[in-house]
DNA sequence: AATGAATGAGAGTTCATTCAT
DNA sequence: AATGAATGAACTCTCATTCAT
């Protein structure tokens, strides 16, 4: 059973680590890992910087942080939006609107995961933190993709896992100069639908 | 008769700065700009930090050096794989390989233009350099698709500029994590190929 | 019961700041404008340089700080000395003995002051330091003068404002070389009550 | 019997020496001691900094050769004005002149003097080649004022060493900030006339 | 849990001076 | 006599991290 005071404090550590992950993102955001400097992320918490390190042990932990908490977001994300019931067709349009939806609405988002990308080339503490991501998203256009094969709605030749890069690749790439906005995506989902399309039958 | 001792070397201006150019992507490539340091460029060219500045004001214009270099190779490249009298399909097939050659080859090339893409995000001038590299790159892709479409060996309800942005989206993925590496690509573009094919005649 | 070992010392801000004023001052005394470096500064406080710039952002703010610490330690030392219920003469000989007295054991102060004035040409923000002490010292001259003249210790054919000038140049010039120093100064202010007195009566 | 060709070299040198101290005195009245950088005063010059070099062996020579440039001159315009068979009060009259003249025409003269005067506390040899010229001067009004006790029109009480350095001061005080200026200086003249004149006969 | 003060290591940049031609 | 290239030594300032309270 669990003590029925201390958990404030608990929390409390816990609401600070996050306010401290979020303050970094937008950081990361705005300004890149090049420009991301702890000072700021506390001035923004609204604690000192010796505040900010006694809750988070080094700068490099932080961006672990960051990645972890990216994943989970993510991932809780994708959780909630599952739909049943739903033809791949569906699920494939369904996929494409969420990442509509994030790209208008939340673009630091996706200016973090680049950067984490990135730099993830370079740290594998990084890559670890955000490959399951990375899979995870890939993995669901490749169930969706070999679905969609199997009840005819997609080429019958389809290649899922290249054709699923193919799909994330071409979505991710209107989240980036220069060729980025919703209507540069809904111009390439359109496309992405065609060139998926079984015109066989 | 020359000295027998080695004298410094002493070279022109624009082969130091050629030097610079080169020893800074290197050093992109590995640590990206977050670890480039004006001093280990200097290291790498074997000349002193004071030097490293005579020929360059601020590391500010190394880094839109830089972007430049990597747009005049970029497009002296092209320039010199141009071939004539090919097919849309022929083309589209060079291109790829072009692309594949240089990720097998020069991967470096890759890791600094991504870490440009992303800098480009927030300084106006790493995208003044960098995007016309990035719009002939795709210029290129979208004359092939036109084309191709034209003389029926490409799907006749293609919309070129969205294509164009799947095609070099799809293959700009095989060459970041989690999914990049030659044998990634080669499944990618024969699924391109395949999605661009006009399979109604 | 405190540690044994000597800690470094951690002082509260202001004390710091006034430590580092203070050196300053001595070492734009020794070695001019011209030879000030923020590390002697640290050195002579016993602080990191870091420690230094912890308290003070920049060099030019240093320079705003010694350039008021003057200031007001002018005013005070002013207002510390102000005599009530003398005749103009002898608020006069009061005045050149306080400077007398500081030309003697504060030699420094002038030198930092000239420095200051030579800078004020230049750094509008300098100027405004330095500006009002200045006015200050040479306004409390007129207004001994314009009582002195009234009530007939003083020459009646005289310019308040021009004869303060006269006054605190002649003054001044003690404190330069090559005629600066204590004797000169002796006969200089001997010199200047003859000119001021009034010899019609 | 001296060569009959080289002395065009000869001439050129030293032309571009007394180019270089022109260039120097420009600078040292825009920015002072402080922001004299040699690169600069090279550009002025339109040579190369190590061109500079060769004709300059350092930094210290070229503020000696400033220093001596504005010895050289002084002295050289105290005799161009040298004028002869006037009474000492017109002789006085014409050096207050000459002193306002400067002033209005040639600001930059003072400015550098003042800096160099500063600088003499710290520097030997600038002391060396500046002190003849402030003493020559002083020994000027010291010369009149002598002349002018003697023949009665200055006060018989004056002291003429005193008196040239409240003179000197006076008029000094009016080349500085903050009472800087031709119309202070005019009402300081004044008052200097009347403070010296001799009101007993 | 929080903070003001402190710091080592290093960053980019500057500058008088020198070298080779 | 002139210069492009080079450099050692310094400079101001920054930053993640730690210490003492």
């Amino acid at each position: 059973m669990k003590s029925l005071i201390p958990t404030r404090t608990r929390e409390n550590s816990d609401v600070r680590r996050r306010a401290i992950a979020a303050a970094a993102r937008t950081l990361i955001a705005e300004r890149g890992f090049e420009g991301l400097r702890t000072r700021d992320i506390a001035d923004r918490v609204g604690i000192n910087i010796a505040t900010f390190h006694y809750h988070m042990p080094t700068k490099e932990a932080l961006i672990e942080l960051v990645a972890q908490s990216m994943r989970d977001d993510f991932i809780a994300q994708s959780m909630a939006w599952r739909r049943e019931g739903l033809t791949a067709l569906q699920q494939l349009q369904h996929e494409m609107a969420d990442f509509r939806e994030t790209m208008e609405h939340k673009p630091e988002l996706f200016a973090v995961l680049t950067e984490m990308i990135e730099r993830a080339r370079r740290d594998p503490r990084i890559d670890a933190a955000i490959r399951p991501l990375q899979v995870y998203w890939h993995q669901q256009f490749v169930d969706i993709l070999t679905r969609g094969r199997r009840d005819g709605s997609f080429r019958p030749d389809l290649d899922p896992r290249a054709a699923a890069t193919m799909v994330t690749g071409a979505m991710s790439a209107t989240m980036r100069p220069p060729f980025h906005g919703v209507s540069q995506f809904d111009r390439v989902a359109a496309e992405l639908l065609r060139a998926l399309a079984n015109n066989s039958r």
